[in-house]
DNA sequence: ATTGACACTCCAGTCACTGGAACCTTCATG
DNA sequence: CATGAAGGTTCCAGTGACTGGAGTGTCAAT
């Protein structure tokens, strides 16, 4: 099976299928022609990373989970913890990002958007940080 | 004034300040042997960049809005604009974080987390995408 | 024989820094 | 005056996860 099956069936473009190659995700045969040759194996791993990386794994994340995928003796505490701990940087992210959603929000709300140049928002980005100083 | 007083009035970090020079976010002026020398200005630009940095804006969007800061003539719309394009990304984000909080804790749930390898996680990251091929 | 759609590798660029090497300047101390 | 510490400088390389492009090779069909 070629590379563009292995995109089709993956979801994954053609660049970043060799990309995963070339670092060693995944590690395809090669036809005489020195073409990538996939088997279903490949195809498999392909959409295991295809699947974490859209829940926002790293790549190492995806290097681990696909070791422990591949380790009939794994114990899922081991992928639980992997998975905990991306939970835990998502929810962070959220965190961070409600925040300036939040402050943006309010900066927005304030601004008149018009022609005149006053303006709440460079107001605050100018002057918070100096004050008395 | 030197780097590191700017470092420290700003909050930024010395390697930092140097690369917002080195793009030409700021321009301080030299000392006779080289070294930056930060006025007011300078510290004002440092702490502006800092704020719209720390609310996500790009440093292409910092370059712009210091651009309108500074231009006596702006018009508020031109700032409201360029900051709900950026409030609209901030919420795509949270919105894509949210998807993926809620997928990865409900297969976190159903995981047992013990030292047998049944774990929901990776069936789910194996099997998706291929069912019914 | 030629065309078109594939495939391949390698290099550069993205974004916003960050670390490190190698070097210079300034000031205080022995 | 030598030395050392603590600041400053530049330049280069690396980060993560691709992505775009150049230049080239292969294959099937016309």
């Amino acid at each position: 099976m070629n590379i563009k099956h292995a995109a089709l069936d993956s979801g994954l473009p053609v660049k970043t299928i060799r990309y995963y190659d070339e670092i060693g995700l995944i590690n395809p045969a090669r036809d005489h022609n020195g073409y990538r040759d996939f088997q279903d194996t490949d195809l498999h791993k392909l959409n295991f990373v295809a699947q974490a990386r859209s829940l926002g794994f790293t790549i190492e994340d995806c290097r681990a989970l696909l070791a422990l995928y591949e380790d009939d003796a794994r114990e899922s505490a081991d992928v639980k913890r992997i998975a905990n701990l991306h939970l835990k940087e998502i929810k962070e992210k959220i965190a961070k990002l409600n925040t300036m959603s939040d402050t943006l929000s309010h900066l927005i709300n304030e601004c008149a958007g018009d022609d005149r140049p006053d303006c709440p928002i460079l107001d605050k980005f100018g002057k918070n940080g100096l004050v008395g100083k």
